[in-house]
RNA sequence: GCCCGCGUAGUUCAACGGAUAGAACAAAAGUUUCCUAAACUUUAGAUCUAGGUUCGAUUCCUAGCGUGGGUACCA
């Protein structure tokens, strides 16, 4: 049973007892550190069933407590804050259970049921950047979360493979192309296929130029422009299933997937099940037939199909086009019956993607829903706040974007030289070093941008590097090579449980490890990485404290000594699980 | 216009409705004959405004201001 339950049952008891009162919850929180104690009940909650004085009310309960349960040995009352002290003995039961249990946290038991997470979900016209870099470092991470609170996981992403705007990339490698190629040019597949995209926007605009010159309005101009008009033929000619169009597209994508494999594998994130845009964007259509039939849509005299939503206080949207195609949301609802389909173990899905498509998703679910979905209650948008320069919005028109490719190539050479500049590595090979290099530049680079919570945006300043000192992933890191290091030389047996006593910094240090398992289950239902990074950063605070005033291997007593390095090691196990549930790996050394 | 977010030190981020609003960076000062100074210890500095609910509000409600996004056949 855990001490909250102990204690809850104890104060209902006692307020029974001394006020003839039946309370049904007990407040808790830890004790702030500048109170001695190492939980709080909030009386003031009692306050409504008992008339009375908060301080002598937890007087008095302190009392009963202090009396009959035994982890409690000591009590202070502030205003309406009773603070508890723990014995020892219990915080040595509490360490010992963590020091013992093999990944302490991590649940290893699998559900049944699935949830499906999608993230990523690229174009195939462009490099990814640092806007795929948050949602792929979001989708992964709570997938793995996830994975940690006990939930089957499968990670998922739906790839944008078709549509105009793959089309001008085409068409612009079509008349411009000379046939380069990844191999030709020594360029990644995906940024020899962004330029051409490029191109397009390029020559399009010198064409809109021109009609606008002869006198042609804007708006008629972007229509009426040639190149817009021939890669709407292409769509139509790839659509027909023309076979050249159809072996340029299938050879530019192998280009692309190269390129995004590679980026993904750099990024360290992974995905058990692949949906091809191309694959499922008719899918939609028959249900949206269906529904039709059965009077969740209706048709519009010009033959478009819309659902009215004006009862759940959105508005009227359109889920068929009047020339019968599909829109967006014909084949995100096409995708989603697909994957249940595929997948009946699945009992609800995470959608990562910006909180510019809220509106979407919104509508998205209520239109499964009521198309009688059971499944439908059971999905989650993942919504996060975009990334913002400076100036504003990247745009790829304006040559703003942060490539993703070239940014993590960046980390790794400031971690580099930092780490050369301190020079510690001494017996390294270079690949070590190199390897260490990478791990230090990523784990900046994700932390910074899972720390925020996901729902705001992040503000990212190209010119001011992102930190390595302070809160950031290096300094945790290099916390836990530290603890690596004291571990290489603690030659000596430390597995036996002693009983020593616990002194503050270390008292602290099992308190945090304890809470470990539940900020995990809090992160999952909340969806949160930055749950995990904050814990972890207040961990390793608490750690760096203790280390820095009590000296381990100099300790009085060969069990405190015993006691400090397997304290060291189960805050080391600790920091290295939360890190890989941020996608995070962990250096020896550095 | 309407709808949805967000607004906390100079900057970037924290705070289940709880105690004197925490950190980090930047600024100022200190700690290495001692387990890795990418560390530790100090100092200075903030809740957009006005109401309301509550024993208690950064948090919930209302209005305003600022800011970002969406707004029906782009994905």
């Amino acid at each position: 049973m855990s001490i909250q339950k102990i204690l809850r049952s104890a104060t209902q008891t006692a307020l029974q007892q001394l006020y003839k009162v039946g309370v049904e919850n007990v407040e808790f929180q830890a004790t702030r550190k500048e109170f001695e104690g190492d939980i709080t009940i909030v009386v003031f909650s009692f306050l409504r069933q008992i008339k009375g004085n908060p301080v002598e009310i937890g007087t008095q309960l302190g009392n009963y407590l202090k009396d009959n349960v035994v982890e409690v040995v000591d009590f202070n009352v502030v205003k309406g804050f009773l603070n508890l002290v723990f014995s020892d003995a219990y915080l040595h039961t509490v360490f010992s259970q963590v020091f013992n249990t093999e990944q302490y946290g991590i649940s290893k038991q699998a559900e049944e049921q699935a949830i499906m997470v999608e993230y990523s979900s690229p174009n195939t016209n462009k490099p990814l950047h640092l806007g795929h870099i948050r949602n792929n470092l979001l989708g992964y991470s709570v997938a793995e979360i996830l994975k940690a609170a006990g939930n089957k996981v499968y990670k998922t992403q739906i790839i944008n493979d078709r549509g105009i705007h793959i089309c001008k990339s085409m068409l612009a490698y079509h008349k411009y192309g000379n046939d380069e190629s990844p191999e030709s040019t020594g360029l990644k597949g995906d940024k020899l296929i962004g330029n051409y995209y490029v191109r397009f926007n390029q020559e399009y605009k010198k064409q809109i130029d021109k009609l606008l010159e002869e006198g042609i309005s804007e708006e008629k101009a972007k229509k009426q422009a040639p190149l817009l008009l021939e890669a709407q033929k292409m769509l139509k000619k790839w659509e027909d299933g023309d076979k050249e169009v159809r072996l340029l597209w299938e050879k530019m994508n192998r280009w692309v997937y190269k390129g995004f494999d590679s980026t993904y594998k750099n990024l360290g994130v992974d995905f058990d099940i692949n949906y091809y845009e191309s694959d499922t964007y008719l899918l939609g259509k028959d249900v949206v037939q269906k529904g039709l039939e059965k009077g969740i849509f209706f048709k519009k005299p010009d033959g478009s199909v819309w659902i009215d939503l004006s009862d759940d206080g959105l508005d009227e949207k359109i889920v068929l086009r009047a020339d019968g195609t599909a829109v967006y949301i014909t084949q995100d609802i096409g995708t989603a019956i697909q994957r249940i389909k595929d997948y009946p173990d699945v009992k609800g899905m995470v959608y990562t993607v910006g909180n510019e498509q809220d509106y979407h998703f919104k509508v998205l679910f209520l239109i499964l829903k009521k198309l009688g979905y059971k499944w439908a209650d059971n999905l989650y948008h993942l919504s996060y706040g975009m990334v913002d320069l400076p100036e504003g919005k990247m745009k790829s028109r304006e040559g703003t974007v942060v490539d993703a490719d070239d940014l993590m190539c960046e980390m790794k050479a400031t971690a580099r030289s930092i780490s050369q500049d301190l020079g510690k590595l001494e017996g390294y090979t270079d690949s070590e070093k190199e390897n260490l290099y990478r791990m230090i530049g990523m784990g900046a680079l994700k932390y910074y941008i899972l720390k925020v919570d996901p729902k705001k945006r992040i503000l990212f300043n190209p010119k001011e590097s992102i930190d390595f000192n302070g809160n950031t992933g290096p300094f945790i890191q290099y916390t836990y090579a530290r603890i690596q290091s004291l571990l290489r030389r603690a030659d000596f047996d430390y597995s036996q449980r002693v009983n020593v006593n616990i002194h503050p910094k270390e008292r602290a240090l099992i308190k945090q490890l304890q809470d470990f398992p539940d900020v995990v289950q809090n992160a999952a239902q909340n969806h949160s990485p930055a749950l995990i990074a904050n814990y972890t950063y207040e961990l390793v605070k608490g750690f760096n404290s203790f280390y820095q005033s009590v000296s381990i291997f100099a300790a009085a007593q060969e069990d405190e000594k015993i006691f400090r390095v397997q304290l060291s090691q189960a805050v080391g196990n600790v920091i290295q699980s939360a890190f890989s549930l941020l996608g995070i790996e962990m250096p020896d050394r550095m």
